[in-house]
DNA sequence: ATTCTCACA
DNA sequence: TGTGAGAA
C-alpha cells in the first residue's frame, strides 16, 4: 500500500510516517515510480511504535527494542544484551516519574474542576483562562 | 497525489 | 518529536 492508505489506517500522517522512516523505525519498500511501499504488516508495527513513543520512549530507543517485539507480545528474548537490559531499566524508571508528574496535574486540574463546580456550576462565560498547572517534567 | 529538502518550534 | 513551505 502507499503512504496515503497507511496514513488513513493508523491515524498517522503521511509526514510523520516519513519521520519515522527517517528516525529508521521503519523501512518501507519503493515502487518502480519511487513511491513508498508499505507491507500490510506495517500497520501493526506503527500503532507498536505510536504506543511506545506515546509511552515517552524516545525514537533511538523505540529503534534499539523493535527488532525484538515480532507481534504483539515479546518475543525475542533472546536479544537481550546485558546492553538493552539496562536501557530498558531506565526507561522503566523515566516512565515511573512521568506517571507521577501526571497523576499531579491530573489531581490538579480535578482539584480545580471541583472547585469551580462547587461555586459556579453554571456556564464559566469567556473568562481568561487559569494558568497551567505545574508543569514540571511531563 | 506522491516525492524530496530546509528550516523551525 | 514533530510541522510547514516550496519545488519537482
Amino acid at each position: 500500500m502507499r503512504i496515503g492508505e497507511l496514513s488513513a489506517r493508523t491515524g498517522t500522517t503521511p509526514r510523520l510516517l516519513r519521520y519515522y522512516e527517517e528516525q529508521g523505525l521503519i523501512t518501507p519498500a519503493r515502487s518502480a515510480n519511487g513511491y513508498r511501499d508499505y507491507d500490510e504488516r506495517l500497520v501493526d508495527r506503527v500503532a507498536q511504535i505510536r504506543g511506545l513513543l506515546g509511552a515517552g520512549l524516545p525514537t533511538r530507543i523505540i529503534r534499539d527494542i523493535l527488532p525484538c517485539l515480532d507481534g504483539p507480545r515479546v518475543i525475542h528474548l533472546t536479544g537481550a544484551t546485558p546492553e538493552m537490559i539496562a536501557t530498558l531499566e531506565r526507561e522503566r524508571d523515566q516512565m515511573t516519574v512521568r506517571i507521577a508528574c501526571l497523576t499531579r496535574n491530573r489531581d490538579a486540574i480535578d482539584g480545580y474542576l471541583n472547585a469551580l463546580r462547587a461555586r459556579g456550576g453554571g456556564t464559566p462565560a469567556a473568562t481568561s483562562p487559569p494558568p497551567a498547572p505545574g508543569s514540571s517534567g511531563a
